[in-house]
DNA sequence: TTGAAAGCGCTAACAT
DNA sequence: ATGTTAGCGCTTTCAA
């Protein structure tokens, strides 16, 4: 590695200019002579200068880095420290947070420091990453009901952006999906194939997510006259989805349409339908939520309902960076709406 | 967000000393007074002092980052760009590397930036990302037997640790599995099954996991009286495993054991499987590998070749901080040893 | 053992 | 339009 990194002084002198000078034409200042905007161009290649983040940081008091985190609501024990982000990965949707923020951070040229925020300990080193400026502002994608991060954010007057409205409402910025909406274009598919006898596996019941999509599939369902709906609480992962689609095929050994609220959990659902001699769609009509990669590694590929994960986490990244430019936080919400995904399972 | 943010100099009034000795007890420096440290370690507490990092990085030229890089083989075609981190997250694999990763990383008090690289411009970016030192180090996990980044950061003389050894030589440390044992394992769990009509879905075959995955299964193979062994080559994708047993399957309808070489085929097999009216294992016995959480997704649930994917990535973070601490740049690699987990599948 | 002082490389007033 | 200069907050000689 070498030692010898040339510096602004460096550009400057092979310039003939002064440091201000080079600077300003790095950073795209007007003003500067087009004659000597050249001649710096050249000096900087010559040199193969490339500025230092940490001085910039220092002066500017801008990190160039936001925190990309993954929280949770889990205490101090050992056991869930561990895999905690294998856990959370092992869902294709964060692959696609994880997309669209990579995506749209490179134009803005910052970068994402990736903090799993499981423990306490962990989420107060988020808080003081983020109190010394260490990134300038964090992107949270929150695992639970009941985690204390949002809050703490807040109270500290830190800038952030929430993926999905927390459970407890804080004041923070967030951007959303229209799940009420996603629910309800769930259940017009079951009762347009003409399902009469339909159950959902629903996310937990404590979260928004959960919450909302199961009222928008009950909403509906009820208004074309099917009041009772069965509900199995899921966890939003497959083993639930599992779990799930046993208990409801117990209880109905006659249903003839589901609705699970995310992608995993209809594909563990349709493993435990084939299992049980049901055939999907003939037998039992399947709708899933996300379109998620899940939906398309499941057999039959699922009809879901799409949720655009990629341009919501753009536009975090894009709520986010406004506040730190600005200087502002405004709180500004984002809803997006979901749309129907017409595969083989519905 | 406050502004007034305390700094040393801060500190040192309240505690009535100087910066310098501030300096040293937060970093822990011996030959300081316990009573002063003590009293400096109040006036800490008192302020909510806490270090700016741009400012130390400034003078200890030490990020405290790692770039933790995702890099592929792609050019600049824009479908490139998109959803490649969605497509890599989707093998569970990239959440355990993370997973062990981020763990590994904690007790060092240094964080990842996660950069993905999957295009000759975004390699640019992580090339000068580490030669301006905006990261200490880069770890890597590569995805392509043709991709350059290892070669350009060899050839800039930077610190890197790579997941796998590379498909050409490049004078930089990695960890790695014997990937050649894994293969024999899974030799071995078919035969003593009393397989005898075996085939197996291989990895890309110019990757060495690929490659030497294959070649310990047909070493051992051969080893038994089974020196023809019919293998589809896949891409480690769910999909090339689907593509792969329906070829295997339709060239010889009688084969009674399968080696994938890894979870996510495995689970495409055993999709095609069951449609074809195979149990598996009683018809066809299938053997996966990595032990990733596809292998629990997967039903039945897999007999698998265990790759202890997070221990790898912490040693990737220990070997990098040694590096980075020594300054030495001296080539390392640690081999780890697979292990056969035995489920439903076989 | 502690303090004084010199920068690290950069940006942003302020002068010119 | 360009240069001069004063720091940003920290670590680290060097003296005391």
């Amino acid at each position: 590695m070498r030692e010898d990194m040339p510096t602004l002084e460096t550009v400057a002198r092979e310039a003939g200019v002064s440091r201000a000078t080079v600077s300003r034409v790095i950073n795209g200042v007007r003003n500067v002579d087009p004659v000597i905007q050249e001649q710096v161009r050249l000096a900087v290649e010559r040199t193969g200068y490339v500025p230092n983040r940490a001085a910039r940081s220092l002066v500017t008091r801008r990190a160039g880095t936001v925190a990309l985190v993954v929280s949770g609501a889990g205490d101090d024990s050992p056991s869930e420290q561990n895999a905690f982000a294998a856990r959370v990965f092992a869902d294709p949707f964060f692959g696609r947070v994880v997309s669209g923020v990579v995506g749209a951070l490179r134009p803005r040229a910052m970068h994402p420091v990736l903090m799993m925020a499981e423990t306490t300990a962990a989420r107060e080193q988020v808080v003081d990453y983020l109190r010394h400026r260490d990134a300038d502002g964090a992107l949270i994608v929150s695992t639970h009901a009941a985690d204390p991060l949002p809050d703490m954010l807040a109270a500290e007057g830190l800038t952030a952006v929430l993926f999905a409205r927390p459970a407890r409402p804080a004041p923070l910025s967030y951007v959303d999906l229209a799940h009420h909406d996603g629910g309800r274009l769930a259940a017009e598919r079951l009762l347009s194939r003409g399902c009469r006898r339909v159950a959902t596996i629903s996310g937990p019941l404590d979260v928004p997510a959960g919450q909302d999509r199961l009222a928008g599939f009950r909403d509906t369902m009820a208004r074309h006259g099917q009041p009772y709906v069965p509900v199995a609480e899921g966890g939003f992962t497959l083993a639930s989805g599992v779990a799930g689609m046993t208990r409801l095929l117990t209880e109905h050994p006659d249903l003839d349409g589901l609705f699970a609220a995310n992608d995993l959990m209809a594909q563990g659902a349709c493993q435990v339908l084939r299992e049980r001699g049901r055939r999907v769609p003939q037998d039992v009509a399947v709708v899933g939520f996300d379109d998620s990669s899940a939906a398309l590694a499941c057999r039959p590929p699922l009809t879901t309902v799409r949720q655009p994960v990629e341009e919501m986490a753009a536009e975090m990244v894009r709520l986010l960076h406004e506040q730190v430019q600005d200087g502002t936080r405004d709180l500004t919400s984002r809803i997006f709406e979901p749309e129907l995904v017409v595969r083989e399972s519905a």
